[in-house]
DNA sequence: TCTGGGGTCCTATTCCTA
DNA sequence: TCTGTAGGAATAGGACCC
């Protein structure tokens, strides 16, 4: 799509038709998610921070970015994909590949399909969407970048809308191009590039395998050679598993109470915990990502003998994680997330030798990082603490609650301030913190 | 007065176990 | 019982994508 996120706020709002508009965080600390391509005539670029972009163009119109709304456009969008191949591989909310090999006999050549995908998404969305025709992804990929509108002060100039790039067309498209169009090549790996001379794809062609591998690792630097000769097998794939789910959060200012990003790891764990029971999955492996003021990152991880979906088992964890984390310098960010993701029903329960205990009082490895917490925050104590099998059941009671009656009707208590209770969405604060009042903490609401 | 969130994949290191 | 070795899992970090 064009300007994805933009152009269905001009859609809502004709009167911004032909401004310069920027999506994303609004915030001192938010980033750019999308802008149109009156903005982008100012050098306005996705991922530029918010200050920068207004730095650059001041008159231009910044709306905070609304997730929710996206993702009911992308849900319509990829349906009308699917109308033409049930071969759709989305890429984010706004792209996806299409394999329409099958669809050329009862829709039309590849061309002619990717003019009909643009006519249905005009008609039907009311938002304009650039298409490349090829053989491979990475080449499809490129034609479509190429075919979309061009930024200029003086106007913005159209796109050819469908751009094809015929077999033997292949390498005279691709190795013109700079060593960032390929997928792979961000700043570190084109800086290595550019190192030994290599700027463009036609430069990267010319250099031997065993060099790149030498340069870049052994699958980056086989990968980008085969990619650089056009060579892409990677085939469309329709339904990917999730590997992990997670929620991470940038705070307007850092925080230093450990007690406050306690309560952020609880309402962090808990927006996991839901997505991973919404999608029928357990987890194994819990990640406590956090980013000190001078944006160095770390992350610490542990991995639990069992999967769960527990908001409570994981936040015990990622408490236990963050207890071993030095939080003097202040935390610009906070994360959680897990990883190794089974489906429910595929694993069964890991029982520890301890079973009568295990029956009644949950998983012995669970059982040690739960107690972490239970010592330090647990009113009740040990010994009344239900077992993870008991919490797990409450915790679903609870998902149908707030199903019911809405995301705020019941949470835990470590959650609840004088203003009531909060709770993470996804894509809340999806662009970064909306002011510098002190991150979302539930005392300071 | 700056640089998000939600992911995937790869690599290097460390630790555990046989 | 100690030591060396090898493989695999866990862990941590970095690069990259939209």
């Amino acid at each position: 799509m064009d300007a994805f996120f933009a152009s269905v706020e001009v859609l809502d709002d004709p009167s911004l038709a032909g401004k310069p508009l920027v999506v994303g965080g609004t915030g001192a600390r938010g980033v750019v998610a999308s802008c149109t391509y009156e903005a982008r005539a100012y050098g306005i670029r996705s991922a530029m921070s918010a200050y920068e972009a207004r730095r650059r163009c001041p008159h231009a119109v910044f709306l905070p970015g609304r997730y929710e709304r996206y993702s009911q456009t992308s849900d319509r969008l990829h349906s009308v994909f699917e109308r033409f191949t049930p071969l759709v591989e989305p890429i984010s909310l706004d792209e996806a590949f299409l394999d329409v090999a099958g669809a050329r006999r009862s829709v039309g050549s590849p061309p002619a399909i990717a003019q009909l995908v643009r006519s249905a998404v005009r008609a039907e969305l009311g938002l304009e969407c650039s298409v490349g025709v090829a053989r491979t992804k990475l080449l499809a990929k490129l034609a479509s970048r190429a075919a979309k509108p061009v930024p200029s002060l003086s106007g913005t100039m159209p796109g050819a809308g469908v751009v094809v790039v015929p077999p033997d067309g292949e390498l005279s498209f691709l190795h013109p191009l700079p060593i960032r169009a390929l997928w792979g090549v961000g700043p570190a790996t084109a800086r290595r590039l550019s190192s030994i001379g290599v700027e463009t794809v036609g430069d990267l062609a010319a250099v031997p395998g065993s060099v790149l591998r030498r340069l870049l690792g052994s699958a980056n630097g086989g990968h980008l050679a085969a990619l650089s000769r056009g060579e892409d097998a990677r085939p469309v794939v329709p339904a990917r598993e999730a590997k992990s789910v997670g929620h991470e959060e940038t705070f307007a200012t850092d925080l230093l109470e450990r007690q406050v990003l306690h309560r952020h790891v609880v309402r962090m764990s808990d927006a996991v915990a839901d997505r991973l029971r919404e999608s029928s999955l357990r987890g194994r492996t819990v990640t406590l990502k956090v980013r000190y003021p001078d944006r160095t990152t770390i992350s610490r991880s542990q991995t639990l003998a069992s999967g769960t979906c527990s908001a409570r088992a994981i936040a015990a964890m990622a408490q236990a994680l963050l207890d071993a984390v030095d939080v003097g310098p202040g935390l610009r960010l906070l994360g959680v997330s897990v990883s190794g993701l089974v489906r429910v029903g595929e694993q069964g329960r890991q029982l520890s030798f301890d079973s009568a205990q295990d029956l009644g009082e949950g998983d012995g490895a669970d059982r040690s990082s739960l107690e972490t917490s239970r010592a330090s925050s647990d009113p009740l104590g040990p010994a009344r603490t239900p077992p993870d099998a008991a919490w797990e059941e409450v915790e679903a009671a609870l998902a149908q609650i707030r199903g019911r009656y809405g995301r705020t009707a019941v949470a835990s208590a470590a959650l609840a301030g004088p203003e009531g209770i909060s709770v993470k969405r996804r894509g809340e604060a999806q662009w970064g913190p909306s002011d510098r009042r002190g991150g979302r903490s539930p005392s300071a609401r």
